[in-house]
DNA sequence: GTAATCAGTATCACAGAGTATACCAACTGC
DNA sequence: GCAGTTGGTATACTCTGTGATACTGATTAC
């Protein structure tokens, strides 16, 4: 009976969890927030600033992004069309999620190189 | 020079991050780690106890989580050679970041949906 | 006129993640 | 003897993520 309270929702966090990493997921999804949240703004902006990535992957990682409401697309349609890209007060409510994982990373690196 | 401090390490945070996010990644890792959190120790078990998975899968996953030092894997060769998969103490250093994603994956479900 | 920049899209190709299915040797139970 | 369990491995396949390259139409710069 005690078990039955602590293994509660079991399945449904598991969700939850693939659902998060999911989002945040892949090769280039945390490089492009990291790069918005340092004030890159302009689609060539982000690309040039994210050594390795493609034209091909950051539009199709934005679009994704901007569905999951991570980030906000702006056009403005000025004579030649100007678009930016900036991170909601969503994607960092992820923040802290980020902050620890780049410690326990850190910690990781370490820790599997020291007793290797 | 504020902001080169505020930027410091900004790439070697970013390679934390996805270093991190590969340790965790793939679709049963996380499925993975929380069966065993839960009590599940022999091979078959974990394996009926996780839908969907495949025996290659959770080999392949096994392997890799110990080689990662997530999880030990302990070989009693008596008379019926009995295999024991546990989660390591260090394992359970990444518990607070599991949690902070479950609970991130839940309102981002109601958020997503709610505005959607 | 030519080159360059902007914000992308289109097409093709490939490796690796994941799936499906069958199989193995050792042992237990009946 | 035969079926069933245990802890996996082997083989073959699909399918998704990622990469490489080229291209577009509008604009500006020289």
């Amino acid at each position: 009976m005690v078990k039955a309270t602590l293994v509660r929702n079991q399945a449904e966090e598991v969700k939850a969890l693939q659902d998060t990493i999911y989002v945040i997921g892949g090769k280039w999804k945390l490089p492009i927030i990291n790069s918005i949240c340092n004030g890159n703004k302009r689609f060539r902006e982000i690309e040039r600033s994210i050594p390795g990535i493609t034209t091909r992957m950051l539009s199709r990682e934005l679009k994704e992004m901007e569905m999951n409401k991570l980030i906000k697309r702006t056009v403005y349609p000025d004579s030649p069309v100007l678009v930016e890209y900036e991170s909601t007060p969503y994607c960092k409510t992820f923040g802290n999620i980020i902050l620890a994982m780049i410690e326990w990373g850190k910690e990781h690196k370490k820790y599997i190189q020291e007793e290797a």
